[in-house]
DNA sequence: AGTAACATGTAATGAGTTACATGATTCT
DNA sequence: AGAATCATGTAACTCATTACATGTTACT
């Protein structure tokens, strides 16, 4: 059981879905390939954590629907009491901006306005989402959910990936500022 | 060439550094173990993009000391006229919040303000390095170092560092307002 | 005498990515 | 007919962690 089981976990703790659905859902939080995620399942389902039923479709292609069973909310429990490990960030950038010093000013700006430019279009695909999961609660502008309430994780998640969003942008803005145009 | 093989080389442009001291100073934007260090960087001298020299210590056993060559700084150049590739971000606590309605409020808490206490010992940790930056590069408080100055890489990152710890401090302090308190 | 930090290495295992493989369904 | 998305799986490989292994030096 690694940290990416109990992710899998935490999703269906919220609602049923496909392997190939799962690994688009689970991308923000833990990045992975449908090739880690489809054996996972399997065992998963071997262990009784999870429960799968075959879903037939006619628009697109039949899909496995994976629910999770009694066992597996009890793990994700027990899960939630230990403490969590510490985030693990791995950026190209940041190792490129160490040695940037190295490279003329126009090339290390190229760098900043691309990651700017990835930034600003992940802070739109978030206002989105908050939009959405605003009227799934049936929100007002402003109006938090309440605790017990499923949306509530997605929520808080949200608003952490706008804030910090908002800072990586701060963040370039700045370092282009301060670098010289040529 | 991985992407761990330029953090080193992107290190060594600054400064030439032991293989125990470079996994200590590649922790905060590529984390790596001694393990995964010492192999690479004797690949790395056998590409003859890095040099090894014995350091004979007294007070401390003996290292080796690498020195990046003129083809490592080469081979840096190259690399940073490539754009970075996406930052991969895998935290526990996002998938823990997620599912966190699961359990009850004070378990929940309990994460964020270990958390809190996580960010708030690490934004002391960079305040005194952005202090002992600022003295090497002999900056005044508030002036900035220049585009050429070695230090200008490691500056803006501190910076970073600092903006992203106040961000992740707030949303924590946030969230703690908006679980209940039992 | 024992612990902690410094210092370097290899071996085994686990996690993650890329490539291989196949097929359904929709849209253009 | 071809491309895009949906859908599921395995195999090979690289990357990363944990464990094994050893030795120095300083501090208590």
């Amino acid at each position: 059981m690694n940290t990416l089981a109990y992710g899998l976990l935490s999703l269906l703790s919220h609602s049923s879905l496909s392997g190939y659905d799962l690994m688009l859902k689970i991308q923000p939080f833990w990045p992975a390939k449908h090739s880690q995620i489809y054996p996972l399942l399997a065992r998963l389902e071997q262990k009784e954590l999870v429960s799968c039923a075959l879903v037939q479709q006619s628009d697109k292609p039949d899909k496995k629907v994976y629910s999770i069973k009694e066992a597996g909310l009890a793990a994700l429990r027990e899960w939630l009491t230990e403490p969590a490990s510490d985030p693990v960030m791995r950026d190209e950038l940041m190792l490129k901006a160490f040695c940037m010093s190295n490279v003329s000013p126009a090339v290390s700006r190229k760098l900043f306005v691309a990651r700017l430019e990835h930034y600003r279009n992940k802070m739109t695909r978030l206002q989105d989402r908050l939009q959405s999961i605003r009227q799934h609660d049936g929100l007002e502008e402003g109006a938090l959910p309440v605790y017990s309430s499923p949306y509530f994780g997605a929520f808080i998640l949200l608003n952490k990936g706008m804030m910090t969003c908002r800072t990586n942008i701060e963040w370039c803005e700045w370092v282009l500022q301060i670098v010289p145009e040529e």
